[in-house]
DNA sequence: TTGTAAGCGTTATCAT
DNA sequence: ATGATAACGCTTACAA
């Protein structure tokens, strides 16, 4: 059963092949660059055998040294613990597969000192591209990847001062959708939940797009007195959450009593129209809204707050929660395909790819 | 503000540099290389110079193809779906961080195919190590790696017939803690639900182990009459889901009628010793069963049927379901540190580090 | 203290 | 059809 070659210790090298295929390095380079036409079967037959039996593997550094690209690919992660995340890199993958791009994989774990670190170190590897799915809100930490030629695509946010490819969701409309949803549902107190938004371009435009409906809906549409507001949620700072949080529970609880009363026993079925809406910008925050109601308010919690939540994680289902899913693989397969485009050299001007959300009723909506 | 060297086109070499400050490579590596004393102040300022000026960053491919080593080291990831890989990648990586290692992170997707592939990849990029979370059966596989003397880190699962370091849960300990926690609670119906496990150490050993202490319990130690049995849930097939899931289901009805009674409607709350309990082998089995049974018996399926599950996803919490929580991090780091003192030579015979699991006591089995 | 030259494993150029 | 030979960007004897 052992065929395999005895370990050989030192790996094959083409040079080994050559001699033992006696022959040139000449012929073995282009056995495995397909040149197939210029090389006697007979040749051909010897360095078949002699990769056979030497189980030679092409050194990809060497050849990427040589040849000036290296088939390698950054992909810069800004938090893998988000499913979002996840569900992209399938994309990515995927498309790096079919367009036979070898996808270095790094996650900054939402240290902005790492995002940094990473960017360097891919520079360093020559990579011929970078996808980036940015924290760090500075143009200049990505400087040195654009400044050295290496193109870019950035995913889910843009940059300010930065004009590249970008993909990701349409916030605006995902933003309106929600927020509509939550209307036409009868909400009239729609709190829109959100990390620190002011750097963070998608966080932004879903924020200035839920503000906006809920303003304009005062134009004699129906719903006119719906009142929206916005709450910050700092989950790097647990302080904050905490503050945030306490608002949140001081509305939830006013709310419950009609007009700030007591009896938070008595009224355990609560007057529909008097119930909270929560609009989660993002599946952490939906997360730590979700667990924190369920502590505070117990396994029906649900019955104090609706939840709709933009991404749609996989407790989604399985707590009823209504949700906004992202084109998530598209928008990895997506970015890819625009990478790959400029490292063939393609040189129009940046470009834009906004998906569609989909709006996913359930439950914690429908009551 | 355009401080930043324009443009350069071409990345500078090391070459270009040593034009730059008017001297030979050889200083210019030996600044790279931290050579210090080597180097009068004068000179080194002007490398330091020449280094600002042209933005110049030594090509990590070059050095590595000279030096024979180039610090990169394979990471292949199972599922990338499953928390469990993402929290051993946070260790994986810190503890990279902090060996000056570069983790290649490759996922294969549940595809066989994808981890062969891969395999070859890496072997080709010629990195130092591998860190496999395998789901590939066969030693086969990982013979390319192995054979061409790059150590090899098991995690999570071992491989019959490959003798390599391995590191992942203490499986045996883990189903005894979660199964003694069963009984404790008076569950006298237990299943463990499972995916095939047949090929994998890790599954088997957390079946067998259960197996055995229902097998033991009868040994006059109280809870005599406990009934265990074992449900393979084959998540890649649908259909099979649907036969395993009907014929749970029979179990929990028959269980809840009492007697194989009717009345459904009237039992509401089930005698607590009839309850069933369900034993998850991992989480993308819980979230399975959960959503199954939150589909057919509605937002109060708990009262229906116990949920204990090993792996702790973050939507555990969110529903109440108790877990046995891996030491996910540590695995990771341990792995890599393992892989480490192979890389640098180290040549002990094959260890072993199995972690213990925490059982996480939550609302689903304490009732 | 500094520089020259010979590789590392490939591919590209140019002969034959 | 085949094969020397010179790069690619770097490190490392070995000189000077």
């Amino acid at each position: 059963m052992s065929a395999a070659p005895l370990a050989t210790a030192r790996r094959a090298t083409i040079t080994d092949v050559a001699r033992e295929a006696g022959t040139g390095k000449t012929s073995i380079s282009r056995y495995l660059n397909g040149e197939m036409s210029v090389l006697s079967p007979e040749l051909r037959a010897r360095i078949e055998a002699a990769i056979q039996r030497l189980d030679y593997q092409p050194n990809q550094m060497a050849r990427g040294l040589k040849r000036g690209r290296n088939r390698l690919i950054g992909m810069l992660l800004a938090d893998l613990t988000n499913p979002y995340t996840v569900e992209v890199l399938q994309g990515v993958e995927a498309a790096c597969h079919a367009l036979g791009l070898m996808p270095l994989i790094c996650h900054a774990a939402n240290e902005v000192e790492m995002e940094r670190r990473y960017l360097q170190l891919l520079t360093t590897y020559r990579v011929e591209g970078v996808i980036v799915n940015a924290l760090g809100v500075r143009e200049e930490t990505l400087r040195p990847v654009g400044a050295g030629g290496i193109p870019v695509v950035l995913v889910d946010r843009s940059v300010d001062g930065l004009v590249t490819d970008m993909v990701g969701l349409d916030n605006r409309g995902a933003a309106e959708l929600g927020t509509r949803h939550l209307l036409e549902k009868g909400f009239d107190d729609i709190w829109f939940v959100v990390q620190p938004f002011e750097q963070v371009s998608s966080r932004n435009l879903r924020e200035a797009a839920f503000r906006e409906v809920l303003g304009n809906n005062g134009n004699g549409n129906g719903k006119a007195h719906a009142r929206g507001r916005t709450l910050v949620l700092n989950l790097g700072d647990p302080e904050a959450v905490q503050a945030s949080l306490a608002e949140l529970d001081r509305a939830i609880e006013a709310a419950a009593g009609v007009a700030g009363g007591v009896d938070r026993q008595a009224r355990r079925t609560v007057a529909p129209g008097r119930r909270i809406a929560l609009f989660a910008a993002n599946a952490p925050v939906a997360l730590c809204l979700a667990l924190h109601l369920k502590a505070r308010y117990g396994a029906d919690w649900q019955t104090r707050a609706a939840l709709l939540s933009i991404d749609d994680p996989e407790w989604a289902e399985l707590t009823g929660v209504t949700t906004i899913r992202q084109p998530t693989y598209e928008i990895g397969y997506r970015a890819v395909e625009f990478l790959h485009e400029r490292i063939e050299g393609v040189q129009t001007t940046a470009r834009d790819c906004l998906l569609p959300g989909e709006l996913i009723v359930r439950a914690s909506t429908s009551g």
